[in-house]
DNA sequence: TTGATTATTGCAAATGATTCGCAACTGCAA
DNA sequence: TTGCAGTTGCGAATCATTTGCAATAATCAA
């Protein structure tokens, strides 16, 4: 069962039905390194379809993300930008570089041992953990001698 | 030199002045315990100068972020809310439950750590975290029993 | 294969938080 | 007291995202 079979068959099993549009969103999401938001995954699908309209961006997108296949993240403090990454990842968390824009992942057990600590302490159960880092990275720091650690 | 004073002379330092709005904008959030949105900040504001607009109130937000003496906080993974707090609390993140939405504070030196790591390593500099987790406090936790971990 | 059922689409309009332009107003320094 | 910026209130503009709706199309049972 390759893996658009299966895709197909979760989307059954959840009601839902695989469209052409869906086909076409979720190969853009498959097949990139990059992190994309909303309207670059509907500009990218918009040259292969265009007819394509954003609303079905944001309705696939939503369904994905309730069916856990991705997850949205936020990679700028201010969370003006907003990307999709395919959950199959792994834990990593992101550092956006404020000069160059680049975003690096940061891989780092830590944040799972806080909310592991915090649950030990508390009593509390995690069902998220939202992360992201800014600064400037090694080829920027240079760059920009007005800075707080 | 009191809190007022000192504050005044601060924006006057960065070439701003003490309006009787931003003096009730202050106050509230210097009386407050809670976490206050710019919606929120508006309405309580609202109840004592009742011609005041959310415009002003965004403003001054803004002011104050900028001169860093409040930070913009988001505690809800979907970014949905959206806090303000002063920034003289000290170093902690949180956790927003979604049963009771109560905000839990949570404090702790590992994130410091992730950063100083990534550091060490790379050779970037951070300017910020971003750091909200989400779930159920103890009390919640029972009532929901379909949970991930 | 066909038809019915129901999810999905494209479109345009709505939303909702935040920002902006602008004219009137006001803090504050001289 | 005066004048110059900085500030305000207002309404309109943004901008990403969502929604209502009628038309369309995927799926399944016959």
């Amino acid at each position: 069962m390759d893996t658009k079979t299966s895709l197909e068959s979760q989307l059954k099993a959840a009601g839902r039905r695989m469209t052409p549009q869906r086909k076409l969103i979720l190969s853009i999401l498959d097949e990139t390194g990059d992190h994309l938001d909303a309207e670059e995954v509907y500009r990218r699908a918009k040259k292969i379809n265009g007819n394509l309209n954003i609303a079905t961006v944001y309705r696939t997108l939503s369904i994905l993300k309730d069916m856990e296949l991705i997850e949205q993240r936020y990679f700028a403090r201010d969370h003006s930008v907003e990307y999709y990454e395919s959950v199959n990842k792994g834990e990593h968390y992101h550092f956006t570089c404020l000069g160059c824009r680049k975003i690096i992942e940061v891989e780092t057990p830590k944040i799972v041992q806080v909310q592991k600590e915090f649950s030990a302490l508390t009593g509390a159960k995690f069902t998220h953990a939202c992360v992201c880092f800014e600064g400037y990275c090694a080829n920027c720091v240079n760059d920009e001698e007005n800075l707080t650690l």
